[in-house]
DNA sequence: AACCACAGGATTGGATATCAATCAATAAGA
DNA sequence: TCTTATTGATTGATATCCAATCCTGTGGTT
């Protein structure tokens, strides 16, 4: 392990992503600091790597929140993640070998099988880590780290919303996407990418405010007797407007 | 002003720019708590932040260093600025409207006067800030910020090359990259993105060490005084490899 | 002389206690 | 009721201390 700021950052960072701490709850250091069982020091060092990160918002003597984005704030991240996935996308469709798109296609069936067993939670997680793959094949690490922190702000952007949408017509995108890349037709990839994600973001309706429903101390406690071993899945919070249309959906939703 | 460690690291930050400090340079923490007068805590979380802007790299109970990016890593960073700026110029052709042309234009007419009247330093400075100006016009934060620190990451490289090149015949790369965008010609536009990107990587030399000439002290001796107030120029270190040619043509790498 | 092992020093990572500055919220007063 | 002052809580930062680790230099061995 490197630190233990940086352990403590990617714990918190989980903890965001998995919506169990909310935009605008408040990251006191004394509170954290006894949960983690550490001095205030080293979670503020975690707390600097989360705002570098742009999850959480540091405010001069105030202390830590995890972030509030805007609704500019998520149209420019969605922008940008379209930006970098578009560029992705039209390197891949020069470079890539029969092995990149047999792994593309092979990610895409394991999520379409996750899907058709009923498995939301797996086809969430395949969803998510596609678009992962996709930028890895790239290879370019900089790349890469730059569109896993545009993920991560989207992640957190899913935190904001309330109101769900029909994504069933954008259920293949992924394989569609695949396709017209291999058959060199990159505009067309590309406008995909981009109708995708604006689609997204034309959907989000933003709530001013979350209510928490759980303390700091209730949202971290799953993931905190792994001293440095596995790393326990805990059930992400249900969504509190849980209408039932929506939730039948929500896996379409993260799965792009 | 947000914080002292935030402010520490924008002057490291500025000295390793300025090529004062060079990669693999030690970043001692006694030593740089002694010099800004703080203690190593605020150094350390000075270290963090620059550590996540990929200028500087820690090492578990050996220290923080600037960061030392490998020849892989400059093809990759140049990679994704290309990605970037391709991806910005692909919006700007559709969404700029003619003030922002208009802006673009004065500027690299401000950098044109510059060349012509000898002012080197300023040339260097109006260069970098096209890119800048560039993908500020895209109106999106989030890719600012993704570009600024892309090209800081390109700004550490040139602290590792030793040979410059023959920059002449990409010195209106600016101006032609506006005209072609302007026109419509946007994939044009993009490969001579693309060419002047991948010939600066290719021009590319890369020493196994850097001398550091400079200790930390010495090197961030200009940055002190400064409390809060304006911050003086420090003129950059001078290239030590210095022969005639390189430096009649330093100012066509700086200005792109 | 070359090589390995061990001890010591130096440095980092972190804990604790303490202090000043600032913000928030309550309590006092007009 | 509105305004102001006090109090409390929290952050920003310092100093000191301790443990773990790395580096080095010495000394013994071959």
């Amino acid at each position: 392990m490197s630190s233990r700021s940086q352990a403590i950052a990617d714990i918190l960072t989980r903890a965001i992503l998995d919506h169990r701490l909310v935009p605008g709850c408040k990251l006191g250091e004394r509170e954290l600091s006894e949960i983690f069982d550490v001095s205030r020091i080293v979670i503020r060092q975690s707390l600097i790597r989360l705002a570098d990160d742009g999850l959480a918002q540091i405010e001069r003597n105030r202390g830590a929140f995890v972030a509030r984005p805007s609704m500019q704030d998520a149209m420019e991240i969605y922008d940008a993640l379209t930006l970098v996935e578009q560029g992705v996308a039209a390197q891949l469709s020069d470079r890539l070998g029969p092995a990149g798109w047999a792994e593309l296609r092979q990610h895409v069936e394991r999520q379409r099988q996750a899907v058709a067993s009923g498995n939301d939670a797996l086809a969430d997680v395949l969803g998510q880590e596609f678009h992962t793959v996709f930028v890895r094949l790239s290879r370019n690490k900089v790349m890469q780290e730059i569109h896993a922190q545009l993920v991560r702000r989207t992640t957190l952007l899913r935190s904001l919303i309330t109101a769900d949408f029909d994504y069933c017509n954008l259920l293949d995108d992924h394989a569609r996407v695949i396709e017209l890349l291999e058959k060199g037709r990159l505009k067309q990839a590309m406008e995909l990418i981009d109708a995708h994600h604006r689609s997204v973001v034309r959907g989000y309706i933003m709530d001013r405010q979350v209510f928490p429903e759980l303390t700091p101390r209730e949202a971290l406690e799953p993931y905190l007797d792994t001293k440095a071993g596995e790393a326990p899945q805990p059930a992400p919070r249900k969504k509190t407007g849980d209408n039932g249309k929506a939730r039948a959906h929500a896996h379409d939703h993260a799965a792009k």
